[in-house]
DNA sequence: GAAAGAAGTTCGGCAGGCCTAATAATATAT
DNA sequence: ATATATTATTAGGCCTGCCGAACTTCTTTC
């Protein structure tokens, strides 16, 4: 009677706390999912005998507990949807971190990848339209802090509005700057023009994400910008510098 | 052991089944709620018992089902969380209603009272700022519909400049034309701006959300203008005409 | 007004998820 | 190396929420 996908909530969540576990320190014990939790330390050994009933986690009694293959793909999905789901109530719904991490973690369970999508593109074109952006967030904060607050729009649109006008007037089209994905620093954002990579590194991009018109978010650039971690579509993603040398982008200015 | 307060997920759903059914037909019958819910009769007279428990429901076997004062106020809460998310989805997000349907039904359960207050805010900010406005909206639609398609926000803040500028000509600022309450025809939107009745009237007028710098949309109009159906912050209302003439408010243009 | 049919109820069962208390294994200290 | 503390596991229970099957109570229909 196994039904082979379709986690219940309960599991998922212990799925993302062994994930996160992982991601802190070496070893991974029952205790430090009880702590994370809050459930008694019974309850972890029940769930971590379903989990390896299904094959997402090695356990066995008193051992080490770590994910398998298909358990770390399915724990970083569950995690993928906290976060997109999290920048949203952050971002954009301008809710506190905590409070958003809360419902995050119940939603998480429940939105469909149509709906998870949604979100993601939301989020990005509420951030990336030039008639959004972030002092149209901060309008929607002022207009939460001081119930209804129109008053100050007409300041606000005339600023967009010398905006747009000086963005037409550097270039005669609002074109961003194009650069490769290579030359990116940490916390800048593009949108992906194309993929100038040769077959195989192209599909692996293509594969994860990196399309052309895809938001794509620098996290972190290691010292001689080899790994380069990115996030695409609520994927993090780490790629070599020749495969980021292979994507031209423009740059989005915040 | 009693908890005064918070329904389960799945007693909520029952008490918005009934609440829908009483609002369909006269009688509700446990059959009713079984086929809504797609759950056995078994379940539903269980359930029908822990409301009965909980003094939400009048409830005699065999007899009809009815909601206590108690019962009814809660069901129009949960109704409202429902339409309140399933708007978002709907309108901002530009879900389509039925996947918008069944989010919301999960979703109500699960979201606190500050963030569906947001959800509000931003529903009614993206329709109403000038910056926003169903046009951004149509934006995001194609923005979802051809991967990340920017080329035409061009004509777009074009558009939005255009129409700012108008808009300050026709007044020096952006004023929009002021009206009563009750002159407004359904399906039109306005900010309150001040509410000249009288004591007891406003009182109550502003414990309902009537308050200046609420965004109130006109449902319907009865005949004679009498009772004036309207929706604030999710609720809806019925005013008096007596009522409505003591708001003044500004429409907002779609 | 009796019989057929529909609707509602009770009963026992099952799965998920959590708990406490008791027990077993492992790690640490003396 | 034994005693102690920590951590895991088992065992047994409780609660929610669902189900099917059997039984009861309406409602209709003839």
């Amino acid at each position: 009677m196994e039904m082979a996908k379709g986690l219940t909530a309960s599991l998922e969540d212990y799925l993302e706390a062994i994930y996160h576990i992982i991601a802190e320190k070496e070893a991974v014990r029952a205790k430090d999912i009880s702590r994370r939790l809050k459930v008694s330390g019974a309850s972890v050994t029940g769930a971590l005998r379903s989990l390896a009933e299904k094959r997402l986690v090695n356990y066995a009694p008193y051992d080490v507990i770590t994910l398998t293959a298909e358990g770390g793909r399915l724990a970083k999905e569950v995690v993928r949807r906290h976060e997109v789901l999290r920048d949203f109530f952050v971002k954009v719904l301008a809710v506190e971190e905590k409070a958003a991490n809360e419902v995050a973690c119940q939603m998480e369970h429940i939105v469909s990848k149509e709906i998870l999508e949604r979100f993601i593109q939301f989020t990005e074109f509420v951030e990336v339209c030039p008639r959004g952006g972030s002092k149209w967030i901060a309008g929607f904060g002022y207009y939460c802090d001081h119930t209804g607050a129109m008053e100050n729009c007409e300041r606000c649109l005339q600023l967009a509005l010398e905006e747009a006008r000086k963005a037409k007037r550097e270039g005669g089209h609002e074109m961003a700057r194009s650069a490769k994905l290579s030359e990116l620093k940490p916390g800048q954002r593009c949108r992906v023009v194309k993929l100038s990579a040769r077959g195989e590194t192209s599909k692996r991009l293509a594969q994860m994400g990196v399309t052309p018109g895809a938001v794509v978010e620098v996290e972190r650039v290691a010292p001689l910008g080899d790994p380069i971690d990115i996030k695409v579509k609520g994927y993090h993603l780490s790629l070599r510098k020749e495969e980021a040398l292979g994507v031209e982008a423009e740059v989005i200015e915040p």
